[in-house]
DNA sequence: GTAGTAACAAAAGTCAAGAATTGTCACTTG
DNA sequence: CAAGTGACAATTCTTGACTTTTGTTACTAC
C-alpha cells in the first residue's frame, strides 16, 4: 500500500481544522440555546428567530448549521434520546452480572429515566412527543439501539445458557412491546408518573420465566 | 315479608311508565343522532345545538336528557365500548376451551376489534380518544371491566389446574400492561394498523409460559 | 312532574387584518 | 470555502371585533 500524498501547507490544513472546529462549536452553542429556549417558553414559544436573536446572529446562519426547524429540534431530541440511553449501554456492557438480572434491571431503568426525564424536563420531553408524533426517523433510530441493546443481553443469556432463543432480535421486539406500557412516550405521559413500577417488575418476572421454556 | 301495597291508579302508573318509556326513547334518539353527526362531521364540529337541530328541537331539551356535552359524548363512548366488550364477554363465557387458549383468543380479539374500530369508526375513535385522555371513569370502568374478564378467565385456568397465582386481578392487570402496546388507543392510533397481531400471539405464548411457573 | 321551550349570560369559536416566522438566495468577510 | 448577513416570498401566528355555542333559569303543556 502507497502512503497518500498529502497536497497541502499547514496553514490551510489549521484553517480547514479550525472552520470544522468551529462550525462544531457554534452547531452546539445553537443546539445549548435552543434547549434553554426550550425549557423556559416551551415548544410553541420558540422558534430559530428567538435562537438567533438569544445568540446575536441573524437567523439565516442559524439555517447554515441546521437545515430546518425540525432538523433543529430532531438534533434536540437526538442529544435528550442520547442522555435517556446513556445509563442504558452501560448495564447492557455489564458482563459480569447474570442476564436475567440485567434484563430486569435494563427494562427497570429505561421505565425509571423515561419517568424522570418527563417530570423533571417537560418541554423538551414535549419536543420529543411531537417527534415521535412524526415518526421521524430519529425514533426509528432509537428503537432500533433498544432493540439490540437487549438483543445483547439476552444473547449473554443464551451463551450462558439460560435460554435458548430463535431470534434474540424479534425476543428483544417481544420485550420492549410488552414494556412499552411503562416506557413508551405516548403512555407515560398520560398517568403522570403515577403507575407503580413494581409492576413492571413484577411483569418481567413472568416474561423472564417465559423465556426459559 | 308483607306485600307491598301500591298506593296509585292505572292510569297514574301507565302514564309514569310511557313517560319513563318516551324519556328513553329519546335519550336514545338524540344517542343514536349525535353518533350521526359524529361520524359525518368529525368532533370538532359536533355541537349539541346541532344535535338539536337535526332532531327538531331545542337544545335545552338535550340538557334535559344529558347534563352537559362531555356527558353526552361520554354516553357516546360508552356505547362504542359497550360494541368492543361484546366479542371478549363471549370468550370469557365459553368455559369449554382451555384457559390458556381462551387468554390468548381474548388479548387478540381485543386488539383486532380496536384496530377494526380505528379504522371503520375514525370519528367515534376520536370521540373515545378524547375522552380517554380526560381520563374519565367511563375509561376506569372499562379497565375494570377488561380486568375482570381476564381475571376470569385465569380463574378458570387455576381451577383446571393449570396455574397457580396469588392475584387473579392483579395478574390480569399485569396481562394488560403486557398487551398495551396492541390495544391502547393512544398506541394504536400510532402506528395506524401496520403492526403485525403476530407479534401479539409470541408475546402472549411467552407470558402464559411464564404464568405456568 | 316530565317533556319541552324561549330568553339569557358566559365561554368558546370564527375570520380577516396585520405581524411574525420559516426558509431561500445572492451577497460579504476572514 | 465556511461563517455569516440582509433582503425577500410564502407561510404560519396573533389580534380583536363579531358570531356561535354552552349551560341555566323561568316558563308552558300534558
Amino acid at each position: 500500500m502507497r502512503p497518500i500524498k498529502w497536497r497541502c501547507s499547514t496553514a490551510s490544513v489549521e484553517k480547514a481544522i479550525s472552520a470544522l472546529v468551529n462550525a462544531d462549536s457554534t452547531r452546539e452553542r445553537i443546539l445549548d440555546t435552543t434547549v434553554e429556549l426550550l425549557r423556559r417558553h416551551g415548544l410553541g414559544k420558540t422558534g430559530v428567530v428567538d435562537v438567533a436573536r438569544a445568540l446575536d446572529m441573524s437567523h439565516s446562519n442559524v439555517y447554515k448549521h441546521f437545515t430546518s426547524k425540525s432538523a433543529l429540534f430532531d438534533a434536540v431530541a437526538e442529544r435528550w434520546l442520547a442522555q435517556v440511553m446513556a445509563p442504558l449501554t452501560k448495564i447492557t456492557a455489564d458482563k459480569k452480572a447474570p442476564a436475567a438480572k440485567r434484563l430486569k434491571q435494563w427494562t427497570r431503568t429505561l421505565a425509571e429515566v423515561k419517568r424522570k426525564k418527563v417530570l423533571g424536563d417537560p418541554a423538551l420531553f414535549e419536543v420529543y412527543n411531537s417527534i415521535t408524533a412524526d415518526a421521524h426517523d430519529v425514533v426509528a433510530a432509537h428503537v432500533a439501539r433498544m432493540r439490540d441493546e437487549v438483543a445483547e443481553i439476552l444473547r449473554d443469556g443464551v451463551r450462558s445458557g439460560a435460554w435458548k432463543l430463535r431470534s434474540p432480535g424479534a425476543t428483544a421486539m417481544l420485550i420492549l412491546n410488552a414494556t412499552a406500557r411503562f416506557h413508551h412516550p405516548a403512555m407515560v405521559g398520560l398517568d403522570e408518573g403515577r403507575t407503580d413500577l413494581a409492576e413492571l417488575d413484577a411483569l418481567m418476572d413472568v416474561v423472564i420465566a417465559g423465556l426459559s421454556n
